[in-house]
DNA sequence: AGCCTTTGACCAGCG
DNA sequence: TCGCTGGTCAAAGGC
């Protein structure tokens, strides 16, 4: 692996809109005010070798290879031919980074899609998924703890951290430092029996994630979510009928007063974001807490800014996206940075008072693999997933 | 009691 | 063969 490289694409900053790297508060502070140049190079995740010992006490061999959000976001019966492939996948594994699974063909399809009666967003021209290699995926995250606010359901059970926002149950079973990244990374099994399913997740001292490698495939359904607040019905109703976003009505809208929504609350969905996983034990929370009262910085100045780049970005649709982090995006753009013959995509919450931007492009040096990077945090709870769950269902099953 | 996290030790691949 | 490294084990303790 190269470090180096790989220590750019994952160094958690909460903001990477440029090739540069800048802070966040480099952003916002109007530091930022050059165009790209040669030298702004998108450093790519180079091919890593994970050596793999299969488990003794696990018969069911484990390729490392399969997101669990795919698999999260495949049918049994797309799961199931998945699992054949596994059969006969060798014990030594390539590259956690370097390609993308076949699931997260559909997943990044779906990841784009509107949901029901809403045509696709041009992603597939963008990122030409139609050629991802059905190998592995990694989700690079830079993330500010998104997620955490004014939701009393994050202070949790201790059930609910145990359970990602994934909808899975995690069991961790190791820590370590590892060379090349400033933080330590954690290792994580699904707890449900003789799930092969692991992942590993390197957090920042501050809790945000700044990498989570999934590693393997569940064998089995998505637990039963913990029983719903039944506020959450009342308070989905609200926020329908004051649904500010374009034609998303039947999904909710992401909304600040909008409480009371658990983890599992996305059943079918992927997290390609990790956004919860910052959420996953008592210290989280408890940083979570801490970060709710931190000034949150201004994303639309600093992105102003990138709009006003001397390479503009290409005007997108307007309309938006609830997408398999959960939360609704409008693309506002693409462009080709120098240094990647891909475009990157660029999107926005689609929440009016939230600010939390993203963009995902392709990595250079491999094709078949996205960098999603956040920006920012969201202010306000994640929308209600039941009808784009089922629309994604649809969909899979119309292929 | 059960399940979790923590953490040092151990193992195996690689150069 | 040896040291480095990443991944895993398992005992101990906590909730």
């Amino acid at each position: 692996m190269h470090n180096a490289e790989k220590t750019i694409v994952i160094k958690p900053v909460p903001s990477r809109p440029f090739s540069s790297y800048r802070s966040f508060s480099d952003l916002v502070d109007g530091t930022i005010n050059r165009s790209l140049t040669a030298d702004d190079k998108i450093p790519a995740i180079k091919p890593k070798t994970v050596r793999f010992r299969p488990s003794s006490s696990n018969s069911l061999p484990s390729r490392p290879d399969v997101s669990e959000a795919a698999s999260r976001f495949t049918s049994d019966k797309a799961s199931a031919t998945t699992s054949e492939a596994v059969n006969e996948a060798p014990s030594i594994y390539k590259p956690m980074a370097e390609s993308v699974s076949k699931n997260y063909d559909s997943l990044m399809e779906n990841y784009m899609v509107n949901d029901v009666g809403h045509q696709k967003t041009s992603v597939d021209d963008e990122l030409q998924l139609q050629d991802i290699n059905p190998e592995n995926y990694l989700v690079q995250n830079q993330i500010t703890s998104s997620f955490q606010h004014n939701s009393p359901s994050l202070v949790a059970t201790r059930e609910q951290d145990r359970q990602s926002c994934d909808g899975y149950n995690w069991r961790k079973y190791g820590q370590k430092q590892v060379k090349g990244s400033e933080y330590p990374r954690s290792y994580y099994k699904c707890t449900h029996p003789s799930c092969p399913m692991k992942k590993k997740v390197e957090r920042s001292f501050d809790g945000n994630i700044a990498e989570i490698v999934y590693k393997g495939e569940h064998n089995h359904p998505k637990p039963q979510p913990a029983k719903r607040l039944a506020a959450v019905s009342e308070e989905q109703s609200f926020v329908n009928n004051n649904n500010n976003n374009i034609g998303n009505n039947l999904l909710g809208s992401s909304h600040d007063s909008f409480i009371g929504t658990t983890l599992s609350h996305y059943d079918g969905t992927p997290d390609l974001s990790g956004v919860c996983s910052g959420i996953e034990n008592d210290n989280e929370r408890h940083k979570s807490k801490k970060r709710k009262h931190k000034k949150r910085v201004n994303v639309e100045e600093a992105a102003s800014q990138f709009v006003g780049d001397p390479e503009p970005l290409m005007q997108a649709s307007t309309e938006s996206t609830i997408t398999g982090d959960g939360f609704r995006w409008r693309k506002y753009g693409q462009k080709i940075v120098k240094g990647n013959p891909y475009p990157r995509s660029y999107y926005r919450c689609s929440n009016l008072k939230c600010n939390v931007r993203k963009h995902i492009e392709r990595v250079l040096d491999e094709p078949t693999s996205f960098i999603i990077t956040y920006e920012g945090e969201h202010n306000h709870e994640m929308p209600d997933r039941t009808t784009n769950s089922a629309a994604q269902i649809n969909i899979l099953s119309a292929e």
